[in-house]
Order: structure tokens, then C-alpha cells, then sequence
RNA sequence: GCGUCGGUGGCGGAGUGGUCAAUCGCAACAGACUGUAAAUCUGUCGCCUUUUCAGGCUACGUAGGUUCGAAUCCUACCCGACGCA
């Protein structure tokens, strides 16, 4: 029997993904997934570019608005509640539809990837502070030997979260199944030139600042009580424009430093992307309903 | 006009006779990633020779000079900031 099927869409930032899901999802009784690691909390909505209710188009969106923004929503947490929402959507006999640009919750999803359940010890977290990167390795490589095999010696905070994954579950994280696929899944990728791209965010952020992204920060800040070290931890717009809040920058270097930021960030979105020979790469999204409707009558 | 300080690689900024193609930061480029992923981390980064070991070339405002040897010292000039007129 073949697994379900799934559709996919992938890409950089401001390339059009939610757009382009909506319309897809339009066409053939679908629902959407979003895959953004910063969609999914309550609040970060012009920053975090998410969809509005009137862009929706009455498709039913999944993963929107999950989480508190004070509150850590990881990938853990991502693939336990996509998969319950894809196993809804198939009940109902319409297609899901993952979209988003982080390539790790994407992929959670559409691979097997055992993962786990291990909350946040931050008193764990605090206690291995003051202690070096080198001893940090050192202690994982005597408590998961396996595991330091792979990780990358120099991060410290994924030093610090392999260690705590063992404190608090106390299994080893398992061996990584080489790309096993949940679903019969159509990766559609959209993708611009450099110099195109460099050009829609930049005219993303200026509309976005239009639209009062700098008084969203303000108010996540003083109304709902994210600390200026969240709004740091979770990047971009919310890490520049909170640094501009507290007087650390000027307006200019402000969107200067997002400018760059973001596409650096979209560098490495595509890094991750281009491992996954199975996407389709679209240089015009508009044929994308062409490749959909083969694959879907492909059975 | 006189004086002082300064002009270094795409940018910022060290270096003040040899070990300097030149610390470092940024940008740029490439990459890692099974757990904070918009985060975090790594590599490359004057030019040329087949990557390397290596070798060659051009460089520290311009032109000369001193020296075995100069980004570093001297002279002149150009440019900038400040001070005095």
C-alpha cells in the first residue's frame, strides 16, 4: 500500500511560499501546514511574515499561533503536532501541504526522526554555563559516545542540549535512520536570483516597518512580557528591532544590519535545501499547479 | 598660510625597520546541523601557478631616498580632520 500523499513547499525567505501553498491548496481540496519556526508563536505576526486571515483564502492553516512566545515550541514539539495534523487531513480526505522555511521542522515531518521527549532543564542549562566548550565535549563523548561522533565539537548550545536530552530522558538519542520517508511527498522549491531575492527583502522589511512591526516589538516586550533576550534568541526583525527598543542601535544600522541578516539567513536555508535532491525547483511558481496535478493523479 | 595628527586589503581597525600578504572585527563566499534551527557552529577570504607542501607576483596615499632589508625611518607632493591665523 503506498503511504499518503503530502505536498511540500520550500524555499528562502520571501519567496512567495504561503501564497503559493494557498493557491495549490485551492485547486485541490487541501490544507495547510505551516513549517515556520516562528509562525508557530502567538503574536510574532508581522515579523515573522506570517499569513493573514483574509490571504487565506478560507483554506484551513495548521501550526499558526501554537505557542507562547516567552515559551521554547522545538522541533520536538513541531513533529508531534504536524503528524497528528496530517493524519487529520488524510481522515478527511484532502491533501496536506507542509510549507515553511525551516528546513529542519520540514523535514521532522516528512522523515523518520525519532525524537525523544525532552523538555527545557534550565537549571541543567545554568548549571553547565561557566563550564568550557572543550569539557562540555568531553563529558558527552563519556555519557553518548555515539553521539559526540556527530555533533559538532565547537557548538556549545548544541553540546548543552545533547547533554540535557540525556538528563532529562535519559536514553541515548538513537542512531539517525538514513532519510526514510513518512509519506509519498512532491517537493516544490521556489527559487530567485541572488540579486532578485537581495531586492524582495529588502522590500519586504521596508513594509513590514510600514505596517508597525517596530510597535509589535514594542508591545510583545511591554505587554506580553518577552524578555529582550528572547526577542534576541529568536532573531531577525524580533533581535534587530529589540536591540533598536533598547537604544543599543540606530534606526539605520537597524534595518542596515536586517537587510544583511536575513540574507544571510537565506543562505542558509538554501544549504539546508540543497541537500534534498527530491525538491523540485520552480523558477516560475506558476507551473507549479501542472507538477501537483501529475502528482496527484500518479498512484 | 602655519602647526598638529592621520592616510593600511571591499569596509572598520591593528601593526611603527626583518619572523607581514599584513592580528582582529564586519561584509562576501562555501559548508555543518536529530532537538533553542530566523538559532547555533565551521572553513575560505590580494593575485597567479594543478588542491596541498610549495613557489612566484603586486601591495600599506603618490614620487623619490636611506638601509643588506621599509607598511614601519627621511624628503617632497596630494588628500582628510582638528588647532592657530
Amino acid at each position: 500500500m503506498m503511504p499518503p500523499k503530502i505536498i511540500a513547499v520550500v524555499g528562502q525567505t520571501a519567496t512567495g511560499k504561503s501564497d503559493l501553498a494557498v493557491q495549490i491548496a485551492l485547486a485541490i481540496a487541501g490544507e495547510v501546514i505551516s513549517a515556520d519556526s516562528r509562525q508557530v508563536y502567538r503574536g510574532l505576526d508581522i515579523g515573522s511574515g506570517k499569513i493573514l486571515p483574509t490571504e487565506m483564502a478560507g483554506i484551513r492553516h495548521h501550526l499558526l499561533d501554537v505557542a507562547d512566545p516567552r515559551t521554547v515550541y522545538s522541533v520536538f514539539d513541531f513533529q508531534r503536532d504536524a503528524l497528528v495534523a496530517i493524519s487529520d487531513i488524510h481522515q478527511r480526505n484532502h491533501i496536506p501541504i507542509i510549507c515553511g522555511g525551516t528546513g529542519l521542522f520540514v523535514d521532522s515531518v516528512l522523515f523518520e526522526m525519532p525524537l525523544p521527549n525532552a523538555s527545557i532543564n534550565y537549571a541543567f542549562r545554568h548549571q553547565l554555563e561557566s563550564i568550557s566548550t572543550e569539557t562540555l565535549f568531553e563529558r558527552l563523548s563519556r555519557v553518548d559516545p555515539r553521539r559526540s561522533h556527530t555533533i559538532d565539537r565547537h557548538n556549545r548550545r548544541r553540546l548543552i542540549r545533547a547533554l540535557e536530552i540525556i538528563e532529562e530522558t535519559g536514553i541515548h538519542v538513537p542512531a539517525t535512520p538514513q532519510r526514510t520517508p513518512r509519506f509519498d511527498t512532491l517537493f516544490l522549491g521556489i527559487r530567485f536570483d541572488d540579486e532578485t531575492l537581495r531586492a524582495r527583502i529588502r522590500q519586504r522589511l521596508m513594509a513590514r516597518l510600514d505596517l508597525g512591526m517596530v510597535d509589535e516589538v514594542y508591545k510583545l516586550h511591554e505587554i506580553d512580557h518577552v524578555s529582550w533576550e528572547r526577542l534576541d534568541d529568536l532573531g531577525l526583525e524580533y533581535r534587530f528591532v529589540s536591540r533598536y527598543l533598547r537604544d543599543s542601535i540606530s534606526y539605520d544600522a537597524m534595518v542596515a544590519s536586517l537587510c544583511t541578516a536575513i540574507w544571510q539567513y537565506s543562505k542558509r536555508q538554501m544549504t539546508w535545501f540543497k541537500r534534498n535532491k527530491d525538491i523540485v525547483w520552480l523558477d516560475d511558481p506558476s507551473l507549479a499547479l501542472a507538477r501537483v496535478q501529475e502528482f496527484l493523479a500518479r498512484s
